[in-house]
RNA sequence: GCGCUUGUAGCUCAACGGAUAGAGCAUCUGACUACGGAUCAGAAGGUUGGGGGUUCGAGUCCCUCCAAGCGCACCA
């Protein structure tokens, strides 16, 4: 029995008593939250029904589970209940029903954990979108780490994942680039405001290699757009040949010029004025944001006629909506959380919801140290480091894993001398290799004559299998939680504790019998038990996209 | 000055408002002639930044102070 199981099974026991008129009738719950207590002397699981909803019914705590723990008692799967503390109602479940879940999980493979919450829903997510005026530096690697793993973790949940990326490739930062490339293509510093570092010099030699005629020999406003256009687009082809590599592609690149070349732009500020959220002032165009919460209005067409940054945004968030996706999901760094509020009062001014239909995850930056001082990025002098960097020195699992199993929320500390000569304390190894062991295992058990054919729940009775069994459980209501709360750094803990789990059992239980003795049903149970551990590791590292490998 | 995020073990970080705050790394002590020792068992390490409040119950929610990062444009 799962506890999902178990908490429906709960419910219904509520459903049903308030039938009989041994509750009131009141509104429940959806769900009955069971999770696994902390101290195993507590039972397989427990739920805290009676602390919730004690108040519903007018009962104490107490009360309220002195009259439903004989009832989840009654149930067939369950051996024993009680009740401790402020009223929890701790249930341990009979061995045999605690056990069969090796074989649902096993027999579920891929499919288990899956679930049903973000069902039917269309969501596009937005993350990295690093300008192309460079490689991806570190905080980019976080996002489409973090990024990649929500979309797998949403999907997870039913929903219909895009993952996009919003290819800037309009206005001054690009600009900049193109003066920089030139400057470097006329063996010139790099202008004030621009790029430095050798990729830029790369770039500059390869817009020149690939020209048909001289660029140098044009006056610069035509050599600069020669440059800008082929370096941004050499450019973009980099950062998604890193990506790749990174085990990131994504759905759509989106360009933000073909916004304005498509007259989008204008239809997303008359479609605005028409609401009636647009005004004119001091020769440029605004948008009355501060009616939705904004501390001030914004500007959407500048005086000399151009558009503000802003202005992309509101034709994208609306093509976006066009292209059919109820909720669209943008990742930004820290840097850009005073975004928030203008993108929310945007959402609003077209009549949506925000914080539902737009929903904007803010991530902390990442601080990279080298022997605990902290390493001076400068974009200018090109001092940046970049995820090819951090995949040269740990690996794309290495460092996919480190930045996805922390909160995005808290800023992260990389030292990168430590990870260039020790890559033992990535706790992805340490996962890894309870993988590759269940794998072992069940080879070596196949030559040894250990099969599948028998099954005993009931025999999986050592405080490590119990363990291990209760662990296992926890996936899908984990992954629900991941996608729920967008938060699927949760994956990479509970998989931890699952690795912990296994590695204590694999050390006090063993699946193949020793040399001079026979097979038994115990071996064969204690097999199903050992798949159902690999299954769960192998779909929790999947949802981060990390590999499962047979052999380390 | 205003706003957002954060403050938990020596370090990097966990903990739907739930029971005795947990892992990894580092340190120390142990364990294979038994399915992979990249493992396991154990020790040590904490006034959850300080102070108030809310309630059956607070690391978590509210107020306040302190500290750190980031942001407050007709820049992108």
């Amino acid at each position: 029995m799962t506890p999902a199981e178990l908490a429906v099974a709960i419910r219904r026991i509520l459903v049903q008593m308030q039938a009989d008129g041994s509750l009131s009738a009141a509104e429940l719950p959806a769900e009955i939250v069971v999770e696994r207590p902390k101290n195993r002397e507590h039972g397989d699981w427990a739920t805290n029904a009676a602390m919730q909803l004690s108040g519903t019914f007018n009962l104490t705590p107490r009360a309220f589970a002195e009259l439903l723990a004989p009832r989840i008692e009654a149930l067939d799967e369950v051996s024993k209940v009680d009740i401790a503390g402020p009223g929890f109602i701790n249930i341990t479940l009979n061995l045999a029903s605690a056990g069969m879940l090796a074989r649902t999980i096993v027999e579920a493979g891929s499919a288990y954990g899956k679930g049903e919450a973000l069902l039917g829903l269309k969501m596009n997510l937005e993350f990295v979108s690093a300008n192309p005026t460079g490689p991806i530096h570190m905080g980019g690697t976080r996002w489409a780490a973090v990024g990649d793993s929500l979309a797998r973790v949403l999907a997870f949940q039913g929903a219909e994942v895009t993952r996009e990326y919003y290819f800037n490739d309009h206005g001054e930062q690009i600009d900049r680039f193109a003066r920089s490339l030139l400057a470097r293509a006329k063996g010139l510093p790099a202008p004030e405001d621009g790029y430095g570092g050798e990729y830029i010099e790369q770039i500059a030699n390869a817009v020149m290699a690939s020209a048909t005629k001289d660029i140098l020999a044009l006056e610069d406003e035509a050599a600069q757009e020669a440059f800008r256009a082929a370096g941004v687009e050499l450019m973009f082809q980099e950062i998604r040949e890193s990506l790749h590599e990174f085990g990131v592609d994504f759905d759509v690149y989106f360009h933000e010029n073909s916004l304005h070349e498509s007259k989008a732009v204008e239809r997303a500020i008359s479609r605005l004025r028409e609401l009636g959220h647009v005004f004119d002032e001091d020769g440029a165009i605004w948008l009355r944001s501060t009616e939705f919460g904004d501390d001030r209005d914004r500007v959407i067409v500048k005086s000399d006629g151009k558009p503000a940054y802003i202005a992309g945004d509101l034709a994208y968030y609306l093509d976006k909506r066009e292209r059919g996706f109820d909720r669209c999901l943008i990742m930004l760094g820290a840097d850009h959380h005073g975004y928030v509020q203008r993108m929310m009062a945007m959402c609003a001014a077209f009549g949506d919801e925000p914080g539902v239909n737009l929903e904007i995850l803010i991530g902390q930056m990442v601080n990279l140290l080298r022997d605990g001082e902290p390493v001076r990025m400068s974009k200018r002098a090109g001092t940046v480091v970049t995820m090819e960097d951090l995949v040269e020195a740990v690996g794309v699992d290495a460092a996919r894993y480190a930045l996805a199993r922390s909160s995005s929320n808290s800023q992260l500390d990389i030292d990168l001398s430590q990870l260039s000569k020790k890559t033992n304390d990535n706790p992805v190894f340490y996962v890894q290799y309870a993988h590759a062991r269940t794998q072992q295992v069940a080879v070596n058990a196949k030559s040894m004559k250990v099969d599948h054919s028998m099954f005993d729940p009931a025999l999986l009775n050592h405080p490590t299998e119990t363990d291990l069994l209760a662990k296992l459980g926890e996936l899908p209501r984990l992954a629900q939680q991941s996608a729920e709360f967008r938060e699927p750094h949760r994956i990479a803990r509970y998989i931890e504790e699952v690795a912990g789990s296994y590695h204590r059992w694999y050390d006090n239980c063993r699946v193949i019998p020793l040399a001079d003795k026979p097979v038994e049903a115990i071996h064969s149970t204690r097999l199903w038990l050992n798949d159902a551990a690999g299954v769960v590791l192998r779909n929790g590292l999947g949802l981060l996209g990390v590999s499962a490998p047979e052999r380390m």
